[in-house]
DNA sequence: GTAAAAGGTAAGGGTAATGCACTTTT
DNA sequence: CAAAAGTGCATTACCCTTACCTTTTA
């Protein structure tokens, strides 16, 4: 297949397709290519971004379904054979036999490598161990200094994921600060995201030659606030957080400075706010949290970050829904509108 | 005045996506 | 042999849940 027709036709269905590597785009050319246009027979289109619950079902289901047609007894010896090298020949034949990659993929619109590794994640033994220790820690830092960066040795010795072990280390390799934050650090990060914004407009400014309009350099646009940060260029500015405890002291800085200091989620604003959330929700009619677009709903609450109003919904659903862990998104936002709604219209 | 409900801030596990390399199949 | 399919792993940027307090409310 001619390269440049693939990337032709896989822009269709994947818009950044012009940014992917050939050797990437090689691969998708051959399997998904034509299930992308199956798909599209049936007005599917293709998803992008987290699975929804109802995508992990349907993984579980083929999982188990190519399970019992070959006999294999677990899931982790089907999707990480290479763990049972006595095992391993026999396997690799019922895998081609039964063609798995098509019944692992199907019925979800999406890459299938992206849902090969999705069903690892979740039949992985290894996933889903919780909190670190303080023990755990100090093995991970002593593993790294006689490995490197070997984390799928050092996955092992921990129990825990490449992953898991990867993205730990990079959080705890050089000392950072805990706890609240300084005036000094707060200013260093608010110079820093000042600079990153500053050199973006500088940026934009040159290629769009058309500075004829204004010299909009005194005022930072709401946007410009907003949008995605390079964050761990920031956190080396910072020099003393991990990039998440930027981005996160960053939200409630520019919340602050959104709302003016007024806390708007207390007393009646409160009320008012938690009952817009919910109406608006439900409006919406999201199957699934990822389909929500948490950008106009924060404009429902009143002038916020968008990562404000997740997590005040975050904190609705946890104290006002029994059992939200086994409720799907939609059930929880009918609970709420259904059940909460009143009450909370009561109290106004 | 007090317990509990609600709020705020920070911590932290887990996630999707992708490049590259190696192995097996066609 | 070359090309394609199948697999594994490191790396990056980010989302969502939870822990732990302080403040407010009933």
């Amino acid at each position: 297949v001619d390269l440049d027709t693939a990337k032709q036709e896989l822009e269709e269905f994947i818009p950044h397709v012009r940014n992917i590597s050939d050797s990437s785009i090689r691969k998708m050319a051959g399997r998904d290519l034509a299930r992308f246009k199956r798909f599209k027979k049936q007005g599917i289109a293709v998803k992008f971004g987290r699975f929804s619950e109802k995508e992990n079902n349907q993984i579980r289901k083929n999982v188990e379904e190519f399970l019992s047609i070959t006999g294999i007894d677990s899931a982790e010896k089907l999707l990480f054979t290479s763990r049972y090298p006595e095992h391993k020949e026999t396997i690799s034949r019922l895998k081609a036999e039964h063609l798995f990659c098509e019944k692992l993929s199907e019925g979800i619109p999406r890459p299938w490598r992206l849902i090969y590794y999705r069903a690892r994640k979740i039949f992985d033994p290894n996933n889903y161990k919780g909190r670190y220790t303080k023990e755990e820690k100090e093995k991970l830092k002593k593993y790294h200094a006689l490995h490197g960066n070997d984390w799928k040795k050092i996955s092992e010795m921990m129990s825990r994921s490449n992953l898991s072990v990867a993205m730990k280390y990079s959080e705890i390799k050089s000392a950072i600060n805990y706890g609240p934050w300084s005036k000094e650090e707060t200013q260093k990060l608010m110079h820093a995201v000042e600079e990153v914004i500053r050199k973006r407009m500088d940026m934009e400014d040159a290629n769009s030659l058309s500075s004829s309009e204004k010299n909009r350099d005194l005022l930072i646009e709401r946007e410009k606030l907003y949008q995605k940060l390079p964050w761990t260029e920031i956190e080396a500015k910072v020099g003393t957080r991990y990039w998440r405890q930027c981005k996160q002291k960053w939200t409630t800085i520019l919340t602050n400075k959104m709302t003016k200091g007024q806390q708007l989620y207390r007393g009646t604003k409160g009320l008012q706010a938690k009952i817009n959330l919910i109406k608006r929700l439900y409006e919406m009619k999201a199957e699934d949290a990822n389909e929500v677009n948490w950008e106009e709903l924060s404009n429902t609450i009143g002038d916020v970050p968008r990562a404000y109003v997740q997590a005040k919904f975050y904190k609705l659903k946890v104290s006002c829904v029994p059992f939200w862990q086994k409720k799907t998104f939609s059930e929880i936002i009918d609970y709420l509108f259904e059940e909460k709604l009143p009450e909370l219209e009561e109290k106004l």
